[in-house]
DNA sequence: CCAGATTGTGGTACCGATAACACGGTGGCG
DNA sequence: CGCCACCGTGTTATCGGTACCACAATCTGG
């Protein structure tokens, strides 16, 4: 018999106490006399017990179980977000579950709705788009507190972890504006997505700021990822006055538009010049190449799940935290810059 | 009140019927008449309730939770491996719990505990060496199934997902043996983790063959990351007669190598050619640079995940399955081949 | 020296579901 | 027309812990 078959009653048998008492010495709760506790622990480590988190979980309404949801573990940025999140849950002695939503709606609610059953006590989540609002008022149902990393949410109250997009997308097309370029494109995702939108602000900011109209046929929306970027960069290379710099939302539009750049036969920065939000940091220190304004992932990822245990454990204060991490501007070579 | 304290007894007492109904209801066992089933399904609506897999799983033994340990999301390998792993998992009704043990064998011992606590139901694990032997014994004590990945274990018993290290790395060798190369250095993670072994015996393979003395100094032993690989090409870069080319364990040693040859004012292929295992994926999108044996990440995901699934519902072969999958070896600019 | 507090321990109920069995009602069949 | 199988449903016990209260024994202080 193995002894995950083993419960407290066995141990409670063979130390000759009740259950009661040995639940206490498994808590490490005072009031057991040091002669009882050595029995105890003699038999458990007899028996090779270990206490059932599932049963006390069901008892203490405790599972000791947080979430954290990503459009896309693979991007570098929400790697680095979930391995730090992972780290300081499991300092805190929280388990936990990871989900990738492929930035799908659908698999977003599916998850929301088993995380629920599952009875999770927190979740920290970069949600697929606004259209998340549904899911997560059901977190809020359900009392589940939750924290939003990257992406905000308009009408949604809770804890917010974002970057500085406005801000770091005007710096990155003033930039660009500052090397002379006038005619700079944009890769974006579509507008639901609060980081496009204010990536959007920033780079119609730049422009507005420096007299250049805005020309609605320099914005192209694309899937945020490289198939996305081609698709877009090629919509723009198509134009007749094609663009001498584009920016686009994040790393990983930027990769598949580099690639749409030399498909034409063109060239990064010679022939379009490019700037981007996130870096790829292997690539990065493989051949630095990006222009990137680069968001400190870590952080988001250890400052969101501290506010999640913050809020789990009711100390959170009352108002709703919204912490805003600027992001570094790294000049490298896709920006033409000398 | 939140739905999240409503139970199976509340919905039985709105549809007037009992708690057992309700949970035919709920688990869509037949013997339920329809129009019973109509006023659980209607009553369960209107009270918003979610039944819990909590008590669920206490009830019938099964807490619907895997796990995927790795010693490093963050490496590109592995986070292709947790993805595959995670989305296997969901598809077929699992959630994951993620432990990065950061190559640790003390965090690797703790999460392997909690994880039992836990009545995870299975383990998918590349395991940090073969010292991790110890908390395998753990897993099997417990009964829970688990699936090695990436590493072997000696006298472990139990289904494995490898590459084909040995084989792979004379291929490596031999590339580079190829191009004239005679004193080819090895920068290799210790001797208790299996890739390094057969990597190393691969390395000595390709040598041998070739009728090339062995030179001990020529192998460096160093940690399986950038700053490893960094003070192991150091070290090789030191030697009197220093190696013409490289072959590292894996990617991120490879980096670490290709930041200390640039330190030292050299480049690499033209001084120190270098080959290694696994690619950077978006690194190589941006920039086809490392030569390398490319193994096939996400397959070792999906299958391993689908060979623990299989365990679990006991529906596994008896004889343990050893999967052996070929790597694609890809010439890039690191070996300067032509 | 005794009331009252404190300590160590046990009993019972319950967390929220399900397994196993029981039971009345219906319909088929000889 | 009576027996039996099956159908739909309920009852009870249980999964493995813990909260809460009770209680005897010991300790404290006036």
């Amino acid at each position: 018999m193995s002894p995950s078959n083993t419960t407290i009653r066995d141990v409670a048998r063979l130390s000759g106490v009740s259950p009661m008492t040995v639940s206490r010495v498994i808590n490490d709760s005072e009031r057991v006399s040091p002669e009882t506790r050595r029995r105890v622990e003699q038999a458990i480590s007899e028996l090779g017990y270990v206490p059932s988190r599932l049963a006390r979980g069901l008892s203490r309404q405790r599972t000791g179980t947080l979430s954290v949801i990503v459009p896309d573990v693979a991007n570098p940025f929400f790697t680095a977000v979930v391995r730090a999140a992972e780290e300081v849950a499991r300092r805190a002695d929280y388990r936990v579950i990871l989900c990738d939503t492929r930035a799908d709606l659908g698999v977003e609610r599916d998850v929301i709705a088993e995380l629920i059953a599952h009875r999770v006590e927190g979740v920290v989540i970069a949600p697929v788009s606004d259209r998340s609002a549904t899911h997560l008022r059901r977190l809020t149902e359900f009392g589940v507190p939750f924290v939003l990393i990257d992406r905000t949410i308009p009408g949604v109250d809770c804890d917010v972890v974002l970057g500085d997009s406005s801000g770091g997308a005007r710096q990155l097309v003033e930039h660009l504006l500052s090397l002379g370029h006038r005619r700079i494109g944009f890769i974006v995702e579509s507008d639901d997505v609060s980081t496009a939108r204010d990536r959007r602000a920033g780079y119609e900011a730049a422009l507005t700021a420096a007299g250049i109209a805005l020309d609605p046929a320099l914005v192209t929306n694309a899937a945020p990822d490289p198939s996305g970027g081609s698709a877009g960069m090629a919509k723009l290379l198509e134009l007749e006055k094609r663009p001498t710099a584009v920016f686009t939302v994040n790393n990983l539009v930027a990769l598949g538009a580099i690639e749409a750049v030399r498909a034409a036969g063109l060239e990064v920065p010679d022939d379009v010049a490019l700037v981007c939000f996130d870096d790829i940091e292997y690539a990065s220190r493989l051949y630095p190449f990006l222009t990137a304004m680069e968001q400190p992932a870590q952080t988001f990822g250890t400052l969101g799940t501290q506010l999640l245990l913050e809020r789990i454990e009711g100390r959170g204060p009352d108002r709703r935290h919204e912490v805003v991490l600027p992001g570094e501007f790294m000049i490298r070579r896709s920006c033409g810059a000398k």
